[in-house]
DNA sequence: TAGATTGTTAATCGATTAACAATC
DNA sequence: TAGATTGTTAATCGATTAACAATC
């Protein structure tokens, strides 16, 4: 299979992961093929924005019968990278930090957390949902040791950047950040800030329009 | 203090938190008064969209000097609810909804998870970060004779839309969805998609690029 | 053939950025 | 006054939507 070229628009890459979601179950329907009418039946947009995605992704649909579905969920795959095998480490085991270790969906994705790290003095032997967690002052021998170069950042937003120095400084190439802070990183390291309070910003505006609309 | 009247758009409406936040943390140091520039010193984009942001807010600077600190971060508050205080129920008990329910940030924002619900059989008296689980059989009573308007869903993709419609005939009129699923609801009530599967992939066709851009 | 669909080009809409006037 | 800043209008950029041609 060729791989996708085109480089597609962000909003686009954001629903990938909805129309493979869709497919999946799909798939366990014993369908085979998938139109953009069918798509749009689970999803509640247009068929011409989801045409539009998946024009990028380089594979070609049929005519009468829409897109074989194993190739237009693998080429999904692909251009996510999510066909490969990534180990991370996890930073900060609170509350957050637990949920994401316990998401299981993350490893059908192909990213595995491999070991969680804490500040806070943990007894050997401690697992959150079966991942060993460790002590921060064990990363950088281990992240080294293992090779991993991505972490999921869930520290507190007033550790959160020095915290990060000591990834940098231990390989880590790629950050997952949910700590709401803006990081400073030296270039060939990428983040990817994931803040909750921006989505709860717009729910709350949604809801203060409710009360406005019909009062009480 | 008059309303902001002006809609804001999406965009700006996401970025509010985040100015929000760094005022908290001047406030501290004991800033009253705050400049753009001085903004997006902690953030990474331009003090012409910082500018426009605020203008939104129907609350005006002080050339030379900048916005009235308890002024700017009043008005952001007022803007999105955040001065109200709403209670909620949380459905759907797993490591998700456990995070959220310890995510002290929400209870700062006026928010507040008062119950957990959950289709597992609960012994009575379970609490998770001091809240009381209930079987969510107990719901649709609760949440009337409570009053609860708004809440949190957080159970399995395959459960969300039959919780959902629960969730409306007991009176429910905001949902903050964090199902994945596209929930079908009824005219009056507004939910509000929370996609995390979303972020992930563009965290992920980041990591692509970067493995693209110097391998191994 | 008629109809359902893909896939592309043009038009529109929305958000950011550039330019600059106003003012303390 | 000079300089730092707010705040607005115009230009640009990016994404969605509309229109429609192509084809099985």
């Amino acid at each position: 299979m060729k791989r996708a070229e085109k480089k597609l628009n962000l909003p686009t890459i954001r629903r990938l992961p909805a129309y493979l979601e869709i497919l999946k179950r799909l798939h366990g329907k014993g369908i085979d093929y998938v139109s953009t009418t069918l798509l749009i039946d689970e999803l509640k947009f247009e068929s011409v924005l989801v045409r539009k995605d998946l024009a990028g992704l380089g594979i070609a649909g049929k005519q009468k019968l829409g897109y074989r579905l194993t190739e237009l969920s693998g080429a999904i795959e692909e251009y996510l990278g999510w066909n490969r095998n990534d180990e991370a480490f996890l930073i900060g085991a609170g509350a957050l930090g637990s949920a994401l270790l316990g998401y299981s969906k993350l490893e059908e994705y192909g990213f595995k957390i491999v070991a969680a790290f804490d500040s806070d003095k943990v007894k050997g032997g401690t697992e959150i949902h079966g991942k060993p967690v460790f002590h921060i002052s064990k990363l950088p021998n281990l992240a080294k040791r293992m090779g991993i170069k991505i972490a999921v950042l869930t520290v507190p937003a007033d550790s959160a950047q020095q915290v990060a120095d000591v990834l940098v400084d231990s390989g880590i190439r790629g950050i997952w950040n949910f700590t709401g802070i803006e990081l400073d990183l030296p270039e060939g390291v990428v983040s990817h800030n994931e803040n909750i309070t921006s989505g709860f910003a717009l729910f709350s505006v949604k809801l203060r329009n409710l009360e406005e609309v019909a009062p009480q």
